[in-house]
DNA sequence: TTTTGAGTTGTTCGA
DNA sequence: GTCGAACAACTCAAA
C-alpha cells in the first residue's frame, strides 16, 4: 500500500460541523482519505459524563453530523470508553498514520487529549491539533501584567483591540474515497435517548445539527438582532439567538458567529449597537472558558475561596420544589418549567431561579450547577459553572453580594405582559398582571374568579422575600466578618514575629 | 510608583 | 411617583 493511501483519522468531539472546522478542513487539504471518530467518554479518566439533556441533543446532533459527513463519502465512526482504545482500534483497522483534531479546554480533556498525543506521536504517527471552538486561545488572552483576566470588561477590551477572527473556513471538498472502513457502534448503542418520555418534548423547540445551526443563526440575525440590547431581557419575546446548543457542541462556531454579526452590522447604527451587545455576549462565553483553563476547578470549588465558609443550608423539600417549578414565585416557576421541557431557560430568568435558588433557599450553588448540568441541551463545562459563581458571588467579575434578585420585580419589569408566566405556570394564566407574579397577595375574590385555590392549584411562596433576603444578607456580612477575623489573626501573627524582623533587617 | 475610576444583568430606602 | 445614595471588596487600566 502507498504512503499516500493511508488515511487520517478525524477525532470529534464538540466540534460536529463541517464548515469552518480548521481540523477538517487541514485533514482534507492534506489528500489523505479521511474517516472520522466520535468517541462517548462518559465519566472515563474523571471527565464530567454529559447531562441528559446534552445526551439527547447529542444523539440527534451525531445523526445529523454522520448522514452530513457520509454525503462526501467520510464515514463516522462510534465509539465509548477509553479514546486512547478507540483511536487505537481504528488505526489497527484502517492503517491511519495521522490524526487531526479540535482542541478541548477543560482540565480533564487537556490531560487525556495530551497523553494520546505522546503515546500516537511516539508511535510514529502524526498528530495536529487546531483552535475550532474559541475566539482566542485561553493562554494567549493576559492582561499587561501578564496575568489571566478576573474582570469581563478588561478582558472584553483585550478582544476589540486584538487582532480580528479569522475569515470563516468553508465546508472542504469531498476527500479522496478511503479503501478501508472501521467498524463502528450504532448510535442506538450510545444508549443517549432517556428511558422515559421526558426529552420528547424538546422536538418541538429545536433542530439539533449544523444545519439547525444555521437556520437558528438566519432566523436571530433576520428577526431577532435589530431589537436585541432590550428585547434579550424580555423572556416572553424571541429576541434571543438560542445558538446555545449550538455553540456547546461545535454545530457553528464562535468565528462563524462573529463574522455574520459584523456583517449584519453594517447595515445601519441600530444593528450596529445590537451586533457589539450580542458579540460581548459570545464574549462571555470566551470569558468562562478562559476562567475554566485558568481555575481547572471553577465547577467544584469557589473562585473565590472566602465563600468556602459560607453556611449553606440544604432541605430536600425546598430543593424538589425549586427543581419542579413549584416555589410559589411566577418567574422563578415558570423558568423551572421551561427548563423541564424544552432543556433551555432564557438567561434573564437563569439568574433570577439560580439567586432564587442561592439566596432565598441558601442552598449550595453547585447543587443548582449540577441540576442545571443535568436538564440543559446547552450544559457547558465552562459557561454553566461560571454562571453560577457569578451569581452566588463567588466568581470572577461577580454579582455584589446585595444583589438579590426580588422574583416579584423581575417579573413584574421583565414579563410585564405576563405572556412568559402564562405560558409555563398556565395554572395562573386567569390571574390578571396586577397580580401574576405576586398570587398570594391577590384578593380572594380575584383568586377565586381566576380559578385559583393557593396551596392546592398553585403553591403558597416557598419563603417570604423579605425575610429570606435579610437572612441572606445577614449570612454574607458574617462571612465578611469572619474574613476580616481570619485577617487579623494574620495581622496579629505578623506582629507578634516583627521584632524579629527588625533585628534581622 | 501611586492614585483613581470603573466595573453585564439589583434592591431598598428616604427625600 | 421618581431619583440618588447606599449597599463591599477587589481587579484592572489609565492617568
Amino acid at each position: 500500500m502507498p504512503a499516500s493511501a493511508n488515511p487520517l483519522l478525524i477525532w470529534f468531539r464538540s466540534d460536529l460541523r463541517r464548515s469552518d472546522n480548521p481540523a477538517l478542513h487541514w485533514a482534507v487539504g492534506t489528500g489523505k482519505p479521511v474517516i472520522a471518530l466520535y468517541v462517548l467518554e462518559g465519566d472515563f479518566d474523571g471527565m464530567r459524563p454529559l447531562g441528559g439533556a446534552s445526551k439527547w441533543w447529542l444523539h440527534h446532533s451525531l445523526a445529523r453530523h454522520g448522514e452530513r459527513l457520509a454525503k462526501c463519502g467520510i464515514q463516522l465512526v462510534l465509539k465509548c470508553g477509553d479514546p486512547e482504545k478507540a483511536i487505537s482500534e481504528v488505526v489497527t483497522e484502517t492503517g491511519a498514520d495521522t490524526i487531526a483534531w479540535n482542541r478541548r479546554y477543560d482540565a480533564n480533556a487537556i490531560a487525556v487529549d495530551t497523553d494520546i498525543k505522546a503515546s500516537l506521536s511516539s508511535a510514529g504517527l502524526t498528530v495536529r491539533s487546531f483552535n475550532g471552538s474559541l475566539l482566542v486561545e485561553p493562554w494567549e488572552q493576559k492582561t499587561r501584567s501578564g496575568t489571566p483576566f478576573r474582570v469581563f470588561t478588561p478582558f472584553w477590551k483585550s478582544i476589540l483591540a486584538g487582532p480580528e477572527p479569522r475569515t470563516p473556513l468553508s465546508a472542504p471538498p469531498a476527500p479522496v474515497p478511503s479503501s478501508v472502513g472501521a467498524s463502528s457502534l450504532d448510535l442506538e448503542a450510545l444508549d443517549l435517548l432517556p428511558d422515559r418520555n421526558w426529552a420528547d418534548g424538546f422536538q418541538a423547540h429545536w433542530e439539533p445539527g449544523e444545519a439547525g445551526a444555521q437556520r437558528a443563526l438566519a432566523r436571530f440575525l433576520d428577526s431577532g438582532l435589530r431589537s436585541y440590547g432590550k428585547g434579550r431581557d424580555v423572556p416572553g419575546q424571541c429576541n434571543t439567538s438560542m445558538l446555545s446548543p449550538h455553540l456547546q457542541f461545535g454545530e457553528i462556531s464562535p468565528v462563524q458567529i462573529w463574522n455574520a454579526a459584523r456583517t449584519a452590522e453594517g447595515m445601519d447604527d441600530t444593528l450596529a449597537a445590537a451586533a457589539t451587545k450580542f458579540l460581548s455576549e459570545i464574549a462571555w462565553r470566551e470569558f468562562a472558558y478562559h476562567l475554566l483553563f485558568h481555575n481547572p476547578d471553577l465547577a467544584t470549588e469557589n473562585y473565590s475561596s472566602t465563600f468556602d465558609a459560607f453556611p449553606w443550608q440544604f432541605d430536600r423539600a425546598l430543593f424538589d420544589a425549586w427543581k419542579t417549578g413549584t416555589t410559589g414565585y411566577p418567574i422563578v416557576d415558570a423558568g423551572m418549567r421551561q427548563l423541564w421541557k424544552t432543556g433551555w431557560m432564557h438567561n434573564r430568568v437563569r439568574m433570577v431561579a439560580a439567586s432564587f435558588l442561592i439566596k432565598h433557599l441558601m442552598i449550595d450553588w453547585r447543587r443548582g450547577e449540577k441540576w442545571f448540568w443535568d436538564t440543559l441541551v446547552d450544559a457547558d463545562v465552562a459557561n454553566n459553572p461560571a454562571g453560577w459563581q457569578w451569581v452566588a458571588g463567588s466568581g470572577a467579575d461577580a454579582a455584589p453580594y446585595f444583589r438579590i434578585f426580588n422574583p416579584v420585580l423581575q417579573g413584574e419589569k421583565f414579563d410585564s405582559d405576563g405572556t412568559y408566566v402564562r405560558r409555563w405556570v398556565p395554572e395562573l394564566s386567569g390571574l390578571e398582571n396586577k397580580w401574576l407574579h405576586k398570587p398570594w397577595k391577590a384578593p380572594d375574590a380575584v383568586l377565586r374568579s381566576a380559578g385559583i385555590k393557593l396551596g392546592q392549584t398553585y403553591p403558597n411562596p416557598l419563603v417570604d422575600h423579605d425575610a429570606a433576603r435579610k437572612r441572606a444578607l445577614d449570612a454574607y456580612s458574617e462571612l465578611r466578618r469572619g474574613q476580616e477575623d481570619h485577617e487579623q489573626i494574620a495581622d496579629g501573627a505578623n506582629r507578634a514575629a516583627e521584632p524579629q524582623q527588625a533585628h534581622l533587617r
